[in-house]
Parts: structure tokens; C-alpha cells; sequence
DNA sequence: GTCTATACCATGATAGAC
DNA sequence: GTCTATCATGGTATAGAC
């Protein structure tokens, strides 16, 4: 691309419409309510993007983007399996701690039954991470159940934040958001137990 | 209620909206279109229900109810707390392969920031059953971090339901409808290791 | 208890001026 | 690149006949 252009309005949609989305999901956000908060007009806004459509999944891929490539890359820092998974787990906690929206959001594209849809981000934004976490358990785990362990680990991160909101009025309630490392540590020990049988690490 | 009225339409609405509700969730579901799945007209569901509102609540309690108690029922007959966890996971597990619908409702209540309907649902559907995992949490665990244990082992057993749809197109999926026993003993094994060191159960 | 008919409003989207 | 103005559609909800 020679264009310099700084498409600055186009950010300014997208980082609007990523907390409208977050918040209340693809159909329950107008374009009257984005052009609003962003503080332009709708047809500003079919402008930038053809379809509300094409906004919402423009909006899912810079929220995706934004945080899974950075954790990613903080991983190739270790290369025992073991810590590897380690630092996936604190880090993403703590990603999915510190930025709502962005845990938010894929809470929606898992609810989301739109086949075109879920293809076009399912492959582009979740595969590459997904596929981190399974080669990571076939090293902890060769031969094991790989599949079910990589979305058990994901699961235990992801869902505490799934139920908070629910979870605020049951008792007990810890907030994963206030203590995401001691969310960490609960998850790191229940897996200790179980994924250090057939380990190579030198962890105690 | 000395009334001995069949209400065998409201149940007929209540059939169709817990399908349309757990599809698209509640913007995403008009009331034209669940009159026309009943084959009734729009003015006769407001004959049976004051509003949207208000058939979402009941539909999100008739969904709960068909599942929950009967589940919590199922768990009575083991005294002994692992065997008790063993039996939650295995039933808990089958019904949300059995029943898409309930899997899916509870999916949209957790995304649901209304703090009314929250409110509502939360503690009459949710505290009983969460309560119930937590004490047994106790019994197993005394003294440990029970609400995150308890988060957890929810957790393992709904994530893989939640990213159903999404991992079809991963690597090496596994679909938990078509093999929910294997779920259920992927998580088990998973627990042993690290539920069993204070365990007073006789399990190998 | 269910219908027809309709009020009223918000939505996604577009045309054309500037 | 953003605006004003407008359109067709479909949304929730109600009144009143049967």
C-alpha cells in the first residue's frame, strides 16, 4: 500500500463498536447507537464499512488482534513445556483480567450459529491459538487426549470470567478480574496434579 | 390453585420459545417469529404473557427446571463425596449433550448483563445447584479455595459444549454430544490427581 | 382464548448535497 | 469524508370483534 492515510475515523468506529458488540452482542447494537458514541452520523459510518455485517467482523478481528498475537508471542520466551504452559495460563488470565471487552467478545463468537460467520473467524482468529495449546499438550502429554486437554486448560481460564457477572450474587464469590493470579495459581495446581506424570520438566 | 386448567397453549409457547431463545437469544428473537412457530398469532402470546420480558424469564425457568432438579435429584443416592462428584460430572455431562436447548440458554444468561433478569435468574436457578457443588467441594477439599473448585469443575464440563460449534472446524475435534462418556472421563481423570490427596473416598 | 387490524417506533440502508 | 433527508421493513404492543 503507497496510502498513508491514517484511516483515524475508521479506529475510532472500530474501538466504539468493539465495546458496543462486547457489551450487547451483534444484534442488540444499532448502527444509530455506534454513529452515536463514536459522534458521527450513521451514513459516516456505511462510509468506512458496507454492512453492519462486515463492521461487526472488522470489530471482532481488531479486538482478537489486539491481545492474542502479543500473548502469543510472550510464550516463545519459554521453550519447556511446562513453564510454556505456565506462562500461557498468567498471561491469559491476566489479559482476559485486564480487557473485558476483548473476553467478552468471544463469548459471543462461541454463541454466534452463523456458519459463515464462525468460519470466516473460528479459522483466522482462534486456530492459530488453539493449535499453540494443542502442540504444547502433545509435548506435556504425547499420545493423550490432546483435544479435550487443550479446551479443558482454555476452559478453566476462560470460564470464570464467562460467570462472573452470575457469579457476583453466589456465595463465595471471588472475582477473577481483582485476583486473576490467584486464579492462576488454582488453575496451575490443579493441572500439576495431573499433567506432571509423564512430564520431562524439572519442576518441582 | 383449585384451577384444573390444562394451559396446554402456554406450554406449546414455552416449547417454542426455549428453541428460538437458546438459538438466537433474546434480541434475536421477535415475537412474530414465535408466534408463527406456535401457530398462533402475536396478540395470543400476549394473552399468555405480559411481555418479551416476561416469556423470557418463564421460558429460561422452564428450561432450568426440566433439567436441574432432576440432575441434584440423581446425586442423592451416593453418600460418599467422590462417588457423588463422579455422578454429577457423568449426568451433568449427559444432559447437556442430550438437551442443546438448556446447554444453550444457559450460555445466553451468563452473557446477559441486565441486572433485573440477572438477579432473577442467578438465584433462583443457579444458587441451589452452584451451592450444592460448593458444599461438595468442601467435603473433598475442606478448607481449599471451594468457590474456584467449584468454577472449575462446572467449567470443565460446560467449555466444551460452549466451543462446540467453533471447534468443529479446529484440529482434532471431538464432538462432547457424540461422546459424552468420554468427556465425562476425560475430566474425572483429570480431577483424580489433584482432588484425591485429601480424599477419605476408597476409589483407586 | 384466539383472532384481525392497526398504531407507533426503531432499524438497516441509500441518495445526493456539500 | 461527512452531512441531511428519506425509505422500506419489521419490531413490540394494544383494541376490540368473535
Amino acid at each position: 500500500m503507497t496510502d498513508a492515510t491514517p484511516d483515524i475515523t475508521r479506529e475510532r468506529i472500530l474501538n466504539q463498536a468493539l465495546v458496543q458488540f462486547a457489551g450487547v452482542g451483534f444484534e442488540g447494537v444499532s448502527m444509530r447507537q455506534v454513529a452515536a458514541a463514536v459522534g458521527v452520523t450513521v451514513a459516516a459510518l456505511y462510509y468506512h464499512f458496507p454492512d453492519k455485517e462486515q463492521l461487526y467482523l472488522a470489530t471482532v478481528a481488531y479486538g482478537f488482534n489486539r491481545r492474542l498475537p502479543p500473548l502469543m508471542a510472550a510464550l516463545e520466551h519459554f521453550s519447556d513445556p511446562w513453564d510454556r504452559l505456565s506462562a500461557f495460563i498468567t498471561e491469559f488470565t491476566a489479559v482476559l483480567a485486564a480487557d473485558a471487552d476483548f473476553q467478552r467478545i468471544m463469548q459471543w463468537v462461541l454463541l454466534d450459529t452463523d456458519d459463515e460467520r464462525t468460519k470466516t473467524l473460528t479459522q483466522s482468529l482462534f486456530a492459530p491459538f488453539f493449535d499453540e495449546i494443542t502442540g504444547l499438550m502433545q509435548k506435556l502429554n504425547p499420545g493423550k487426549e490432546v483435544h479435550w486437554l487443550a479446551v479443558s486448560i482454555i476452559g478453566l481460564a476462560v470460564f470464570p470470567f464467562e460467570t462472573r457477572f452470575a457469579r457476583r450474587l453466589l456465595s463465595g464469590y471471588r472475582s477473577p478480574r481483582q485476583y486473576p493470579d490467584e486464579l492462576a495459581s488454582h488453575i496451575l495446581s490443579l493441572l500439576r496434579g495431573s499433567l506432571m506424570h509423564h512430564s520431562s520438566s524439572s519442576r518441582p
